[in-house]
DNA sequence: TTCTCTACTGTGAACGCTCACAGAAGCATG
DNA sequence: CATGCTTCTGTGAGCGTTCACAGTAGAGAA
């Protein structure tokens, strides 16, 4: 592409401007700049006024020249875009991210491999150095960008446990698996004993540490394990309808859901409630993630809310100390049981 | 801060290497790499094979450092970022604009400016001159840092038009007035004839054309004004069901409403079937946006699309022909009227 | 031949910064 | 008094590009 500077701005002042206004020389005023290690008071006041009177501004272009990095990160998304767009919880994630970079003066690239070409283009792009890390939100495991950047050396923090990926990825993530066991002992708390539930993929962190969760609380609370109250959907809406008819079909007495997303809790709802079954009396259904859906469904879902503001802090740290050298890291951050009208 | 390059990235190649591979000089490269202009088809070869060989990518730094721009983009959220965030046609042209930059090769710097600290970092990072210009989001006219890029001489495309900035600010918008005559003509087609509307705040652009266009096709149309039908909302939508509760408190006999947008049409659908009317039986209603909150509805609504991914194209579009030295231009893109069940 | 014009190529300088190094000054220690 | 150490400062080199300019070769015209 071809971009021309187009008039009206002026060249702004360089480090050689401030550096003789401030009658120092310019490696004082990159010390000053950088940490102010090693400079006299003196020298510093002088051109911290310099730079408030000629109103400067490091060229980031020229300092990334020399030292290497950028002092930028990329929020790379692969995968299918729609369905994260759409979900509020990505959402606060990207606004976390941004902000939480922002504060450390760090630009955001906001990078979507949707096409084979889009994936190149940033695999390329970043592992040119481009960026000097990445805060990944991938959906499925073994993601070949992912894959490609970690064999790359890139600092990555992925959101969420990548299955696929090796050990040496750092991820935040939320305790899907102590959420889990919140839920089913609520469920239990409030007498229920032939407690179904509507796992996630199997190749999806959620599915399998939720249904973990969910086998725990039930062995350790001496509650046989009855696999025909087991069953398994993709998250959507539809697949909760479809689950929740199978589980009535095989145990018709069963009187509570653990139901691993909110959107698919709404399509359990919907099929309880054909059933003619009233929700919680008869059965208690309880969700998972506290999106609007949990607040959309009637009744309101109780269910389990991820510390999303949090989530993304934590992975801009991690991301940033990564790039600083150190070794990568897992967060696993506490959930929370959120009661509503569904149990 | 501090980021130290850590282990495991090699060195990528330069221009060096690629000139002393291919046997020519660095400016040659130089010139394959921009444009391609003034080489023979031979050395043009022999270089985009010694790229493919050593995997060569430019160093945007070094370029952007003696060209002075930065080849990337800033796309700039300012105001309240929960609204945005929320609202799916705003992540429908985060991402347009994302891909359609990606198309150029530009990358996307996310850049929200919710606090005052914020709001001087971001003001100051941009009039350095560390993007090339700005897509620009924001609600309320008169923005201050807008208007502060727009004095910097800074290309500027904004996302609708912008009421407080001088007539030299670049905008892509909908054509919110000719959108609004579609609706009253159709409801006028429907045999309606007292039309209530519910529009928008004054100072925003949605509210005073679509009032406009809402006028003249009544005027056209010989349907005299009654200025009792008229009441404005704020976009929320409990301000639609207020607004409808006044109009059926004037004028109890109305027979269909065009709202200024969905969320609000949900609203004047609740107030109008609380009141006992059918909805489009006794009073057809048609709204704006097609957001999910019209499929949300019941009955769904019939409403006015804006068409958010040629928006987005049209901006990234506007943007870099201004950057590239060409004057600032308004788009208006034409709507289109998605008839569903309330009318 | 000689000159001009076009098509192409190489070279040095510059962009604005950081970093390594050398040196100066002050102070304590041998 | 020399020596070392610490704190501070200035200087030159160089990061990887692009750009302006100079230069070469070949074709065509005078």
């Amino acid at each position: 592409m071809t971009m021309s500077n187009t008039g009206g701005r002026r060249k702004p002042p360089t480090i050689h401007d401030v550096a003789r206004e401030a009658g120092v020389s310019r490696g004082t005023v990159s010390r000053v700049l950088n940490g102010g290690h090693y400079v006299s008071p003196a020298a510093a006041e002088s051109v911290n006024a310099a730079i408030r009177r000629t109103g400067y501004v490091v060229n980031r272009h020229a300092r990334s020249l020399i030292t290497g990095r950028s002092d930028s990160v990329g929020f790379l998304l692969t995968e299918p875009q729609e369905r994260f767009f759409e979900d509020p919880n990505f959402n606060v994630l990207l606004r976390g991210c941004t902000q939480a970079l922002a504060a450390h003066d760090v630009p955001l690239l906001l990078m979507l491999a949707g096409t084979d070409d889009e994936r190149r283009r940033i695999t390329r792009y970043i592992t040119a150095g481009h960026v000097d890390g990445v805060l990944l939100v991938s959906s499925h495991s073994g993601d070949p960008v992912a894959e490609e950047l970690r064999a790359a050396g890139v600092p990555l923090v992925a959101c969420g446990k990548p299955i696929g990926l090796g050990s040496k990825v750092s991820y935040v993530a939320a305790d899907d698996r102590d959420g889990a066991r919140d839920m089913v002992r609520h469920l239990l708390a409030l007498g229920r004993r032939r407690i179904g539930v509507v796992t996630g993929p199997p190749d999806t962190p959620g599915g399998v540490e939720r249904l973990a969760g969910y086998r725990e609380v039930l062995a350790e609370a001496g509650v046989e394990a009855d696999e025909r109250l087991v069953v398994s959907g993709d998250y959507s809406r539809a697949s909760g309808e479809a689950g929740a008819e199978r589980l009535l079909a095989r145990v018709p007495d069963m009187d509570a859901v653990f139901v691993a997303s909110d959107l698919m809790a709404q399509g359990v709802l919907t099929a309880l409630q054909r059933s003619g079954r009233r929700v919680p009396e008869d059965v208690a259904v309880g969700g998972f993630d506290d999106s609007p859906a949990a607040v959309a469904a009637s009744p309101e879902l109780t269910t389990i809310r991820q510390p999303w503001d949090r989530i993304s802090t934590e992975m801009v740290r991690v991301l940033l100390a990564q790039i600083g050298g150190e070794d990568p890291a897992a967060v696993i951050l506490p959930t929370e049981l959120v009661k509503r009208d569904s149990t």
